[in-house]
DNA sequence: GCAATGCGGTCCATTCAGCGAGACGGTGTG
DNA sequence: CACACCGTCTCGCTGAATGGACCGCATTGC
Protein backbone atom coordinates (compact mmCIF):
# COMPACT_ATOMS: atom_id res chain seq x y z
CA UNK A 1 0.00 0.00 0.00
CA UNK A 2 1.78 3.16 -1.15
CA UNK A 3 2.34 6.25 1.11
CA UNK A 4 2.57 8.90 -1.68
CA UNK A 5 -1.03 10.78 -2.68
CA UNK A 6 0.36 9.96 -6.19
CA UNK A 7 1.08 6.12 -5.50
CA UNK A 8 -2.52 5.73 -4.26
CA UNK A 9 -4.13 7.74 -6.90
CA UNK A 10 -2.85 5.13 -9.32
CA UNK A 11 -2.89 1.85 -7.36
CA UNK A 12 -6.51 2.72 -6.97
CA UNK A 13 -7.14 3.27 -10.69
CA UNK A 14 -5.18 0.02 -11.62
CA UNK A 15 -7.55 -1.82 -9.32
CA UNK A 16 -10.12 -1.70 -11.62
CA UNK A 17 -10.47 -4.98 -14.02
CA UNK A 18 -11.67 -4.88 -17.49
CA UNK A 19 -14.54 -7.34 -16.92
CA UNK A 20 -15.72 -4.04 -14.06
CA UNK A 21 -18.33 -2.44 -14.95
CA UNK A 22 -18.66 -0.58 -11.99
CA UNK A 23 -17.22 -1.53 -8.56
CA UNK A 24 -17.87 0.15 -5.10
CA UNK A 25 -15.64 2.63 -2.83
CA UNK A 26 -15.88 -0.46 -0.51
CA UNK A 27 -14.06 -2.82 -3.06
CA UNK A 28 -11.63 -0.20 -4.28
CA UNK A 29 -10.48 0.04 -0.70
CA UNK A 30 -10.67 -3.99 -0.10
CA UNK A 31 -8.33 -4.20 -3.29
CA UNK A 32 -5.98 -1.74 -2.55
CA UNK A 33 -5.56 -2.01 1.19
CA UNK A 34 -6.24 2.05 1.18
CA UNK A 35 -8.13 2.66 4.08
CA UNK A 36 -12.36 3.60 3.34
CA UNK A 37 -12.39 7.42 4.00
CA UNK A 38 -9.43 8.16 1.33
CA UNK A 39 -10.31 5.73 -1.03
CA UNK A 40 -13.81 7.73 -0.98
CA UNK A 41 -12.14 11.62 -0.75
CA UNK A 42 -9.25 10.29 -3.67
CA UNK A 43 -12.11 9.25 -5.56
CA UNK A 44 -14.28 11.63 -5.54
CA UNK A 45 -11.04 14.13 -6.04
CA UNK A 46 -10.80 11.94 -9.10
CA UNK A 47 -14.17 12.38 -10.64
CA UNK A 48 -13.57 15.90 -10.61
CA UNK A 49 -11.07 15.53 -13.11
CA UNK A 50 -13.67 13.23 -14.71
CA UNK A 51 -10.96 10.75 -14.43
CA UNK A 52 -13.31 8.52 -12.55
CA UNK A 53 -17.61 8.60 -12.49
CA UNK A 54 -19.48 8.37 -9.52
CA UNK A 55 -22.48 6.44 -10.43
CA UNK A 56 -25.22 5.39 -8.50
CA UNK A 57 -23.80 2.19 -9.66
CA UNK A 58 -20.63 2.52 -8.05
CA UNK A 59 -17.34 3.87 -9.34
CA UNK A 60 -16.12 3.62 -13.11
CA UNK A 61 -12.80 4.92 -14.91
CA UNK A 62 -13.88 8.03 -16.14
CA UNK A 63 -14.22 9.61 -19.79
CA UNK A 64 -11.12 11.86 -19.15
CA UNK A 65 -8.90 9.51 -18.40
CA UNK A 66 -9.62 7.97 -21.96
CA UNK A 67 -9.06 10.57 -23.38
CA UNK A 68 -5.70 11.44 -21.38
CA UNK A 69 -4.42 7.78 -22.43
CA UNK A 70 -4.52 8.79 -25.81
CA UNK A 71 -1.99 11.67 -25.10
CA UNK A 72 0.00 8.71 -25.08
CA UNK A 73 2.37 9.36 -28.33
CA UNK A 74 4.45 6.25 -28.42
CA UNK A 75 0.73 4.13 -28.85
CA UNK A 76 -0.74 6.45 -30.74
CA UNK A 77 1.67 7.19 -33.34
CA UNK A 78 2.43 4.02 -33.75
CA UNK A 79 -1.56 3.32 -34.77
CA UNK A 80 -1.59 6.27 -37.02
CA UNK A 81 1.57 4.91 -38.95
CA UNK A 82 0.59 1.64 -38.82
CA UNK A 83 -3.29 2.29 -40.22
CA UNK A 84 -3.35 1.42 -43.71
CA UNK A 85 -1.58 -1.29 -43.31
CA UNK A 86 -3.46 -3.17 -40.66
CA UNK A 87 -7.17 -2.04 -42.61
CA UNK A 88 -5.35 -3.46 -46.34
CA UNK A 89 -4.67 -6.77 -43.94
CA UNK A 90 -7.52 -6.61 -42.16
CA UNK A 91 -9.49 -6.91 -45.86
CA UNK A 92 -7.24 -8.94 -47.68
CA UNK A 93 -7.92 -11.55 -44.74
CA UNK A 94 -10.90 -10.84 -42.97
CA UNK A 95 -9.45 -12.02 -39.99
CA UNK A 96 -8.37 -10.35 -36.68
CA UNK A 97 -5.30 -7.93 -37.11
CA UNK A 98 -3.38 -7.07 -33.94
CA UNK A 99 -0.92 -4.36 -33.34
CA UNK A 100 1.28 -4.80 -30.13
CA UNK A 101 4.49 -3.29 -28.51
CA UNK A 102 6.64 -4.95 -25.63
CA UNK A 103 6.27 -3.76 -22.10
CA UNK A 104 8.44 -5.60 -19.49
CA UNK A 105 8.12 -9.34 -20.30
CA UNK A 106 4.12 -8.41 -21.57
CA UNK A 107 2.94 -7.20 -25.06
CA UNK A 108 0.23 -4.99 -25.15
CA UNK A 109 -2.22 -4.41 -27.76
CA UNK A 110 -2.37 -0.54 -29.33
CA UNK A 111 -4.71 -1.88 -32.35
CA UNK A 112 -6.93 -4.33 -32.96
CA UNK A 113 -9.44 -5.28 -35.87
CA UNK A 114 -11.75 -7.80 -35.31
CA UNK A 115 -12.28 -10.49 -37.84
CA UNK A 116 -15.61 -11.15 -39.01
CA UNK A 117 -15.43 -14.72 -38.43
CA UNK A 118 -12.65 -15.14 -36.38
CA UNK A 119 -12.48 -16.69 -33.29
CA UNK A 120 -13.38 -14.39 -29.76
CA UNK A 121 -9.75 -13.40 -28.55
CA UNK A 122 -8.81 -12.85 -25.50
CA UNK A 123 -6.53 -9.88 -26.52
CA UNK A 124 -8.04 -5.90 -26.28
CA UNK A 125 -6.61 -3.17 -26.87
CA UNK A 126 -4.49 -1.37 -24.09
CA UNK A 127 -4.80 -5.01 -22.81
CA UNK A 128 -2.05 -7.43 -21.88
CA UNK A 129 -1.04 -11.12 -22.80
CA UNK A 130 2.43 -12.70 -22.02
CA UNK A 131 4.97 -12.42 -24.79
CA UNK A 132 6.95 -15.71 -24.20
CA UNK A 133 3.25 -17.07 -25.70
CA UNK A 134 1.88 -15.40 -28.24
CA UNK A 135 2.72 -14.43 -31.71
CA UNK A 136 3.59 -10.54 -31.51
CA UNK A 137 5.42 -11.27 -28.35
CA UNK A 138 7.18 -14.05 -29.94
CA UNK A 139 8.52 -11.68 -33.00
CA UNK A 140 8.89 -8.81 -30.14
CA UNK A 141 11.43 -11.33 -28.44
CA UNK A 142 13.15 -12.00 -31.44
CA UNK A 143 14.55 -8.70 -31.85
CA UNK A 144 14.31 -7.22 -28.15
CA UNK A 145 17.85 -6.02 -26.61
CA UNK A 146 19.17 -8.69 -23.99
CA UNK A 147 17.59 -7.35 -20.94
CA UNK A 148 13.92 -8.23 -22.15
CA UNK A 149 14.81 -11.57 -23.27
CA UNK A 150 16.65 -12.40 -20.45
CA UNK A 151 13.93 -11.23 -18.25
CA UNK A 152 11.72 -13.27 -19.71
CA UNK A 153 13.65 -16.33 -19.36
CA UNK A 154 14.25 -15.71 -15.99
CA UNK A 155 10.43 -15.16 -14.97
CA UNK A 156 10.14 -18.50 -16.91
CA UNK A 157 8.27 -20.39 -19.49
CA UNK A 158 5.00 -21.34 -18.00
CA UNK A 159 2.65 -23.60 -19.65
CA UNK A 160 -0.58 -22.17 -20.45
CA UNK A 161 -1.92 -24.64 -22.93
CA UNK A 162 -1.12 -28.32 -23.99
CA UNK A 163 0.96 -26.83 -26.52
CA UNK A 164 3.29 -24.19 -24.61
CA UNK A 165 6.61 -23.59 -25.88
CA UNK A 166 7.89 -24.05 -21.77
CA UNK A 167 11.55 -25.57 -22.82
CA UNK A 168 14.22 -23.14 -23.22
CA UNK A 169 16.09 -24.82 -25.41
CA UNK A 170 13.00 -25.15 -28.26
CA UNK A 171 12.26 -21.52 -27.23
CA UNK A 172 15.27 -20.02 -28.49
CA UNK A 173 15.55 -21.93 -31.20
CA UNK A 174 12.24 -20.70 -32.53
CA UNK A 175 13.88 -17.37 -31.72
CA UNK A 176 16.31 -17.90 -34.04
CA UNK A 177 13.97 -19.21 -36.47
CA UNK A 178 11.58 -15.64 -36.44
CA UNK A 179 15.13 -13.81 -36.99
CA UNK A 180 15.91 -15.69 -40.44
CA UNK A 181 12.59 -16.20 -41.40
CA UNK A 182 11.03 -12.51 -39.93
CA UNK A 183 7.77 -14.36 -38.77
CA UNK A 184 6.68 -15.90 -35.75
CA UNK A 185 3.77 -18.51 -35.82
CA UNK A 186 1.44 -19.24 -32.91
CA UNK A 187 -0.19 -22.34 -32.67
CA UNK A 188 -2.01 -22.66 -29.82
CA UNK A 189 0.34 -21.60 -27.46
CA UNK A 190 -1.49 -18.81 -25.16
CA UNK A 191 -5.11 -20.09 -26.11
CA UNK A 192 -6.45 -23.22 -27.38
CA UNK A 193 -7.73 -23.10 -30.80
CA UNK A 194 -6.19 -20.30 -31.53
CA UNK A 195 -3.33 -19.82 -34.55
CA UNK A 196 -1.27 -16.99 -35.46
CA UNK A 197 1.05 -15.88 -37.61
CA UNK A 198 3.29 -12.11 -36.21
CA UNK A 199 6.23 -10.03 -37.73
CA UNK A 200 8.25 -7.83 -36.31
CA UNK A 201 8.17 -4.57 -37.11
CA UNK A 202 12.38 -3.09 -36.99
CA UNK A 203 12.76 0.01 -35.77
CA UNK A 204 16.41 2.07 -36.74
CA UNK A 205 18.33 -0.13 -33.93
CA UNK A 206 17.57 -2.83 -35.51
CA UNK A 207 15.41 -3.96 -32.47
CA UNK A 208 11.14 -5.01 -32.92
CA UNK A 209 9.21 -0.88 -31.94
CA UNK A 210 5.98 -3.35 -32.27
CA UNK A 211 4.91 -6.16 -33.95
CA UNK A 212 1.84 -6.99 -36.32
CA UNK A 213 -0.39 -10.46 -36.57
CA UNK A 214 -3.34 -12.35 -38.15
CA UNK A 215 -5.39 -14.32 -35.75
CA UNK A 216 -7.73 -16.92 -36.54
CA UNK A 217 -9.34 -19.74 -35.79
CA UNK A 218 -6.25 -22.90 -35.59
CA UNK A 219 -8.22 -25.57 -37.61
CA UNK A 220 -9.03 -22.82 -40.47
CA UNK A 221 -6.01 -20.26 -40.92
CA UNK A 222 -3.17 -21.41 -43.16
CA UNK A 223 -0.23 -19.75 -41.63
CA UNK A 224 2.09 -20.10 -44.13
CA UNK A 225 0.24 -18.89 -47.06
CA UNK A 226 -0.60 -15.67 -44.43
CA UNK A 227 3.27 -15.02 -43.83
CA UNK A 228 4.18 -13.13 -46.71
CA UNK A 229 1.03 -10.31 -46.24
CA UNK A 230 1.78 -10.27 -42.60
CA UNK A 231 5.41 -9.74 -42.94
CA UNK A 232 4.83 -6.88 -46.13
CA UNK A 233 2.48 -5.30 -43.32
CA UNK A 234 4.82 -5.15 -40.96
CA UNK A 235 7.81 -3.82 -43.30
CA UNK A 236 5.46 -1.15 -44.76
CA UNK A 237 4.59 0.06 -41.35
CA UNK A 238 8.21 0.28 -40.36
CA UNK A 239 9.34 1.77 -43.47
CA UNK A 240 6.10 4.53 -42.96
CA UNK A 241 7.63 5.07 -39.51
CA UNK A 242 10.55 6.37 -41.04
CA UNK A 243 13.14 3.92 -40.28
CA UNK A 244 15.56 1.97 -42.01
CA UNK A 245 13.38 -1.35 -41.11
CA UNK A 246 14.78 -4.69 -41.27
CA UNK A 247 17.05 -5.34 -43.39
CA UNK A 248 16.09 -8.97 -44.11
CA UNK B 1 -3.32 26.04 -9.55
CA UNK B 2 -4.74 23.30 -7.59
CA UNK B 3 -3.90 22.62 -3.60
CA UNK B 4 -4.57 19.26 -4.24
CA UNK B 5 -1.83 16.36 -5.01
CA UNK B 6 -4.62 14.85 -7.37
CA UNK B 7 -5.27 18.06 -8.77
CA UNK B 8 -2.31 18.72 -9.53
CA UNK B 9 -1.64 15.13 -10.81
CA UNK B 10 -4.04 15.38 -13.66
CA UNK B 11 -3.27 19.34 -14.16
CA UNK B 12 0.17 18.42 -14.95
CA UNK B 13 -1.36 15.49 -17.21
CA UNK B 14 -3.88 17.18 -18.86
CA UNK B 15 -0.74 19.94 -19.79
CA UNK B 16 0.23 17.36 -22.66
CA UNK B 17 -1.20 18.37 -26.09
CA UNK B 18 -1.44 15.31 -29.06
CA UNK B 19 0.78 17.65 -31.04
CA UNK B 20 3.31 16.59 -28.34
CA UNK B 21 6.06 14.26 -28.53
CA UNK B 22 7.35 14.75 -25.22
CA UNK B 23 7.95 18.14 -23.42
CA UNK B 24 10.54 19.36 -20.61
CA UNK B 25 9.58 19.35 -16.98
CA UNK B 26 9.83 22.79 -17.62
CA UNK B 27 7.43 23.30 -19.56
CA UNK B 28 5.02 21.18 -17.75
CA UNK B 29 5.89 23.71 -14.72
CA UNK B 30 4.91 26.50 -17.06
CA UNK B 31 1.94 25.21 -18.77
CA UNK B 32 0.35 23.98 -15.08
CA UNK B 33 1.85 26.97 -13.06
CA UNK B 34 3.51 24.01 -10.10
CA UNK B 35 6.65 24.75 -9.10
CA UNK B 36 9.99 22.99 -10.60
CA UNK B 37 10.73 20.63 -7.89
CA UNK B 38 7.09 19.58 -7.75
CA UNK B 39 6.27 19.33 -10.94
CA UNK B 40 9.78 17.05 -11.18
CA UNK B 41 8.85 15.13 -8.06
CA UNK B 42 5.29 14.34 -9.35
CA UNK B 43 6.70 13.54 -12.73
CA UNK B 44 8.88 11.09 -11.30
CA UNK B 45 6.49 9.64 -9.03
CA UNK B 46 4.21 9.30 -12.10
CA UNK B 47 6.66 7.68 -14.05
CA UNK B 48 6.72 4.92 -11.34
CA UNK B 49 3.53 3.94 -12.30
CA UNK B 50 4.76 4.38 -16.55
CA UNK B 51 1.63 6.94 -16.33
CA UNK B 52 4.68 8.69 -18.11
CA UNK B 53 8.11 8.02 -19.39
CA UNK B 54 10.78 10.49 -18.55
CA UNK B 55 13.57 10.40 -21.72
CA UNK B 56 16.40 12.02 -22.53
CA UNK B 57 14.48 14.17 -24.99
CA UNK B 58 11.77 15.03 -22.44
CA UNK B 59 8.75 13.89 -20.76
CA UNK B 60 6.04 11.58 -22.70
CA UNK B 61 2.57 9.91 -21.35
CA UNK B 62 3.26 6.66 -20.95
CA UNK B 63 2.01 3.28 -22.12
CA UNK B 64 0.81 2.63 -18.24
CA UNK B 65 -1.82 5.80 -18.64
CA UNK B 66 -2.61 4.42 -22.39
CA UNK B 67 -3.55 1.18 -20.78
CA UNK B 68 -5.56 3.00 -17.62
CA UNK B 69 -6.98 4.84 -19.88
CA UNK B 70 -8.69 1.84 -21.66
CA UNK B 71 -10.23 0.08 -18.95
CA UNK B 72 -12.89 2.84 -19.10
CA UNK B 73 -16.03 0.68 -19.55
CA UNK B 74 -18.19 3.25 -21.33
CA UNK B 75 -16.11 4.12 -24.68
CA UNK B 76 -14.67 0.29 -24.89
CA UNK B 77 -18.09 -1.53 -24.61
CA UNK B 78 -19.29 1.21 -26.85
CA UNK B 79 -16.68 0.21 -29.21
CA UNK B 80 -17.21 -3.40 -28.85
CA UNK B 81 -20.72 -3.32 -29.78
CA UNK B 82 -20.17 -1.09 -32.40
CA UNK B 83 -17.04 -2.35 -34.04
CA UNK B 84 -18.82 -4.84 -36.79
CA UNK B 85 -21.35 -1.87 -37.64
CA UNK B 86 -18.59 0.53 -38.35
CA UNK B 87 -16.18 -1.74 -40.29
CA UNK B 88 -19.43 -2.67 -42.45
CA UNK B 89 -19.95 1.40 -43.10
CA UNK B 90 -15.84 1.62 -43.22
CA UNK B 91 -15.90 -1.84 -46.14
CA UNK B 92 -19.44 -0.46 -48.17
CA UNK B 93 -18.28 3.02 -48.46
CA UNK B 94 -14.58 3.79 -48.15
CA UNK B 95 -14.41 7.01 -46.13
CA UNK B 96 -14.12 7.76 -42.81
CA UNK B 97 -16.33 5.94 -39.85
CA UNK B 98 -16.29 8.27 -36.28
CA UNK B 99 -17.91 7.19 -33.05
CA UNK B 100 -18.14 9.80 -30.79
CA UNK B 101 -20.08 10.28 -27.46
CA UNK B 102 -20.77 13.68 -26.17
CA UNK B 103 -19.08 15.03 -22.82
CA UNK B 104 -20.45 18.42 -21.50
CA UNK B 105 -20.79 20.68 -24.69
CA UNK B 106 -18.10 18.72 -26.81
CA UNK B 107 -17.98 15.20 -29.04
CA UNK B 108 -15.14 13.07 -27.80
CA UNK B 109 -14.03 10.76 -30.30
CA UNK B 110 -14.36 7.15 -29.22
CA UNK B 111 -13.57 5.07 -32.36
CA UNK B 112 -12.39 6.45 -36.03
CA UNK B 113 -11.63 3.94 -38.89
CA UNK B 114 -9.63 6.24 -41.59
CA UNK B 115 -10.98 6.25 -44.98
CA UNK B 116 -8.27 5.18 -47.76
CA UNK B 117 -9.18 8.35 -50.24
CA UNK B 118 -10.86 11.02 -47.60
CA UNK B 119 -9.48 14.31 -46.19
CA UNK B 120 -7.46 14.31 -43.12
CA UNK B 121 -9.65 15.26 -40.67
CA UNK B 122 -9.18 16.94 -37.19
CA UNK B 123 -11.06 14.25 -35.44
CA UNK B 124 -8.97 12.00 -33.26
CA UNK B 125 -9.58 8.80 -30.75
CA UNK B 126 -9.86 10.54 -27.34
CA UNK B 127 -10.08 14.16 -29.23
CA UNK B 128 -12.61 16.59 -28.53
CA UNK B 129 -14.79 19.24 -31.08
CA UNK B 130 -17.37 20.87 -30.05
CA UNK B 131 -20.77 19.54 -30.70
CA UNK B 132 -22.90 22.12 -32.14
CA UNK B 133 -20.68 22.39 -35.61
CA UNK B 134 -19.74 18.76 -36.28
CA UNK B 135 -22.42 16.11 -37.55
CA UNK B 136 -21.88 13.32 -34.83
CA UNK B 137 -22.27 16.78 -32.18
CA UNK B 138 -25.79 17.75 -33.64
CA UNK B 139 -26.56 14.34 -33.67
CA UNK B 140 -26.02 13.53 -30.30
CA UNK B 141 -27.86 17.29 -29.24
CA UNK B 142 -31.17 16.14 -31.41
CA UNK B 143 -31.69 13.30 -28.89
CA UNK B 144 -29.54 15.05 -25.49
CA UNK B 145 -31.23 16.26 -22.20
CA UNK B 146 -32.40 19.54 -22.26
CA UNK B 147 -29.44 20.93 -20.32
CA UNK B 148 -26.81 19.58 -22.28
CA UNK B 149 -28.55 21.97 -25.23
CA UNK B 150 -28.75 24.98 -22.59
CA UNK B 151 -25.25 24.63 -21.69
CA UNK B 152 -24.39 24.89 -25.31
CA UNK B 153 -26.67 27.56 -26.28
CA UNK B 154 -25.73 29.36 -23.58
CA UNK B 155 -22.03 28.51 -24.48
CA UNK B 156 -22.63 30.26 -27.71
CA UNK B 157 -22.73 28.80 -31.42
CA UNK B 158 -19.02 30.58 -33.08
CA UNK B 159 -18.62 31.04 -35.95
CA UNK B 160 -15.54 28.35 -37.25
CA UNK B 161 -15.97 28.62 -40.53
CA UNK B 162 -18.49 30.59 -42.96
CA UNK B 163 -20.74 27.77 -43.27
CA UNK B 164 -21.05 27.43 -39.42
CA UNK B 165 -24.32 27.87 -38.41
CA UNK B 166 -24.63 30.34 -35.50
CA UNK B 167 -28.20 31.96 -35.40
CA UNK B 168 -30.02 30.13 -33.10
CA UNK B 169 -33.50 29.88 -34.76
CA UNK B 170 -31.25 28.04 -37.71
CA UNK B 171 -29.54 25.46 -35.13
CA UNK B 172 -32.92 24.43 -33.43
CA UNK B 173 -34.66 24.40 -36.88
CA UNK B 174 -32.37 21.73 -37.77
CA UNK B 175 -32.26 19.80 -34.81
CA UNK B 176 -36.23 19.40 -34.92
CA UNK B 177 -35.05 18.25 -38.57
CA UNK B 178 -32.74 15.43 -37.50
CA UNK B 179 -35.68 14.50 -34.91
CA UNK B 180 -38.40 13.72 -37.64
CA UNK B 181 -35.20 12.18 -40.01
CA UNK B 182 -33.06 10.45 -37.65
CA UNK B 183 -29.83 11.93 -39.52
CA UNK B 184 -27.67 14.79 -38.91
CA UNK B 185 -25.68 16.87 -41.94
CA UNK B 186 -22.75 18.42 -41.68
CA UNK B 187 -21.76 21.36 -44.78
CA UNK B 188 -18.03 22.38 -43.78
CA UNK B 189 -19.48 23.69 -40.34
CA UNK B 190 -16.53 22.64 -38.72
CA UNK B 191 -13.58 22.45 -41.13
CA UNK B 192 -13.77 23.83 -45.29
CA UNK B 193 -13.88 21.03 -47.45
CA UNK B 194 -14.82 18.36 -44.68
CA UNK B 195 -19.05 17.20 -45.11
CA UNK B 196 -20.36 14.43 -42.59
CA UNK B 197 -23.59 12.84 -42.62
CA UNK B 198 -24.39 10.82 -38.48
CA UNK B 199 -26.87 9.57 -37.07
CA UNK B 200 -27.25 9.00 -33.38
CA UNK B 201 -27.69 6.07 -31.29
CA UNK B 202 -30.59 5.89 -28.85
CA UNK B 203 -30.53 4.16 -25.84
CA UNK B 204 -33.11 3.38 -23.22
CA UNK B 205 -34.01 6.66 -21.92
CA UNK B 206 -34.69 7.99 -25.75
CA UNK B 207 -31.45 9.86 -25.27
CA UNK B 208 -28.26 9.70 -27.27
CA UNK B 209 -25.69 7.58 -26.15
CA UNK B 210 -23.68 8.19 -29.07
CA UNK B 211 -23.54 8.80 -32.60
CA UNK B 212 -21.84 7.20 -35.65
CA UNK B 213 -20.68 9.21 -38.95
CA UNK B 214 -19.23 8.99 -42.19
CA UNK B 215 -16.90 11.70 -43.22
CA UNK B 216 -15.42 12.80 -46.61
CA UNK B 217 -14.85 15.79 -49.45
CA UNK B 218 -17.78 17.90 -49.20
CA UNK B 219 -17.34 18.21 -52.81
CA UNK B 220 -17.42 14.50 -53.17
CA UNK B 221 -19.53 12.62 -50.84
CA UNK B 222 -23.47 12.64 -51.71
CA UNK B 223 -24.84 12.79 -48.30
CA UNK B 224 -28.35 11.96 -49.35
CA UNK B 225 -26.51 8.94 -50.69
CA UNK B 226 -24.75 7.73 -47.39
CA UNK B 227 -27.35 8.49 -44.80
CA UNK B 228 -29.46 5.26 -44.73
CA UNK B 229 -26.73 3.35 -44.59
CA UNK B 230 -25.65 5.21 -41.21
CA UNK B 231 -29.08 5.57 -40.00
CA UNK B 232 -29.09 1.62 -40.29
CA UNK B 233 -25.48 1.43 -38.40
CA UNK B 234 -26.72 3.43 -36.04
CA UNK B 235 -29.85 1.42 -35.36
CA UNK B 236 -28.13 -1.75 -35.44
CA UNK B 237 -25.50 -0.64 -32.68
CA UNK B 238 -28.71 0.29 -30.65
CA UNK B 239 -29.65 -3.07 -31.43
CA UNK B 240 -26.16 -4.21 -30.06
CA UNK B 241 -26.04 -1.92 -26.97
CA UNK B 242 -28.77 -4.44 -25.84
CA UNK B 243 -31.36 -0.48 -25.91
CA UNK B 244 -35.01 -0.57 -27.31
CA UNK B 245 -33.43 1.81 -29.98
CA UNK B 246 -34.77 4.33 -31.93
CA UNK B 247 -38.29 3.99 -32.49
CA UNK B 248 -38.43 6.26 -35.47
C1' DG C 1 36.24 33.25 -24.40
C1' DC C 2 32.55 35.03 -21.72
C1' DA C 3 27.91 36.06 -20.43
C1' DA C 4 23.26 34.90 -20.57
C1' DT C 5 19.81 31.59 -20.56
C1' DG C 6 17.67 27.36 -19.72
C1' DC C 7 17.64 22.60 -18.27
C1' DG C 8 17.19 18.86 -14.67
C1' DG C 9 17.98 18.17 -10.17
C1' DT C 10 18.86 18.83 -5.01
C1' DC C 11 18.26 20.76 -0.37
C1' DC C 12 15.73 21.34 3.95
C1' DA C 13 12.91 24.06 7.31
C1' DT C 14 8.21 24.59 7.34
C1' DT C 15 3.41 23.57 7.13
C1' DC C 16 -0.96 22.22 6.10
C1' DA C 17 -3.02 18.71 3.05
C1' DG C 18 -3.85 14.31 3.95
C1' DC C 19 -4.97 10.69 7.07
C1' DG C 20 -7.97 7.01 9.31
C1' DA C 21 -10.24 4.88 13.53
C1' DG C 22 -14.45 5.36 14.77
C1' DA C 23 -19.08 6.75 14.29
C1' DC C 24 -23.41 7.37 11.87
C1' DG C 25 -27.50 6.91 9.03
C1' DG C 26 -29.42 4.40 5.24
C1' DT C 27 -30.43 0.14 2.63
C1' DG C 28 -31.12 -4.66 1.80
C1' DT C 29 -31.64 -9.43 3.34
C1' DG C 30 -33.05 -13.38 6.06
C1' DC D 1 -35.37 -7.46 14.45
C1' DA D 2 -30.46 -8.42 13.72
C1' DC D 3 -26.87 -8.28 10.74
C1' DA D 4 -24.02 -6.87 7.02
C1' DC D 5 -22.64 -3.55 4.03
C1' DC D 6 -22.63 0.89 1.93
C1' DG D 7 -21.19 5.89 1.55
C1' DT D 8 -20.06 9.69 4.24
C1' DC D 9 -18.37 12.53 8.02
C1' DT D 10 -15.32 14.09 12.03
C1' DC D 11 -11.15 16.15 13.79
C1' DG D 12 -6.71 15.83 16.23
C1' DC D 13 -2.49 14.54 14.53
C1' DT D 14 1.55 14.25 11.55
C1' DG D 15 4.62 13.43 8.05
C1' DA D 16 4.26 13.82 3.02
C1' DA D 17 4.48 17.61 0.29
C1' DT D 18 6.24 22.10 -0.62
C1' DG D 19 9.13 25.71 -3.14
C1' DG D 20 12.72 29.44 -2.88
C1' DA D 21 17.29 29.13 -3.43
C1' DC D 22 20.95 27.12 -5.47
C1' DC D 23 24.07 24.03 -8.34
C1' DG D 24 26.36 22.01 -12.36
C1' DC D 25 25.95 21.37 -17.09
C1' DA D 26 24.73 22.46 -21.88
C1' DT D 27 23.62 25.63 -25.47
C1' DT D 28 23.56 29.97 -27.75
C1' DG D 29 24.90 34.54 -29.07
C1' DC D 30 28.23 38.26 -29.17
Amino acid sequence: MPESVVGRVFSLLSAFRPEDRTISISELARRTGISKPTAHRLVHQMAEWNVVEVTADGVRVGMGLFELGLLASRPVDLRAAASPFLADLYEATGETVHLAVAEGTDVVYVQKLEGRHGPPTASRVGGRMPAYCTGVGKALLAHAPPDRLAAVLEQGLHRRTPRTVVARGLFERELTRIRETGVAVEHEESSTGISCVASPVIGDNGEAVAAVSITGRANRIDTSRLAPAVRTAALGISRSLGTTGARR
